[in-house]
DNA sequence: AAGCTGACTATGG
DNA sequence: GCCATAGCCAGCT
């Protein structure tokens, strides 16, 4: 297991219930802007990760559910996020932006 | 071993 | 504002 699937682990558990971010946010914060797929990828591995991972609280920039798929059923993530507060437009998530939670502004 | 895939994003037409 | 292209890089076939 590398470094960075555990870095962004420790990231993704930083995220404050009610809040969201996305994966381009944690690449850039872990310094590997770009690679917001190698995120997206850590998350699939987050399944096999001993500790709880909160990834349905983590979406792409435009606030869709595109990993809702990689959870146990199809309707998970969504459940998950309207059980903390959160609205939807189909998968979208309704006033992402005040929803939004960037790793390198509130951690630093 | 070489190529494909993908829970992404930015950019250009 | 939507579609196509191009970087990204680790795992899987």
């Amino acid at each position: 297991m590398s470094d960075f699937f555990t870095q962004v682990y420790e990231v993704v558990k930083q995220i404050p219930a009610g809040r969201v971010t996305s994966y381009g946010a944690i690449a850039k914060y872990l310094g590997t802007t770009g690679s917001a797929r190698m995120v997206g990828w850590a998350m699939n591995a987050a399944a096999s990760h001993p500790e709880f991972v909160p990834a349905h609280r983590v979406v792409n920039r435009n606030g869709l559910l595109t990993g809702k798929h990689h959870f146990d059923t199809p309707n998970a993530m969504k459940e998950l996020l309207e059980a903390e507060g959160f609205e939807f437009d189909g998968d979208q998530i309704l006033n992402f932006k005040e929803r939004f939670w960037d790793p390198g502004k509130e951690l630093g």
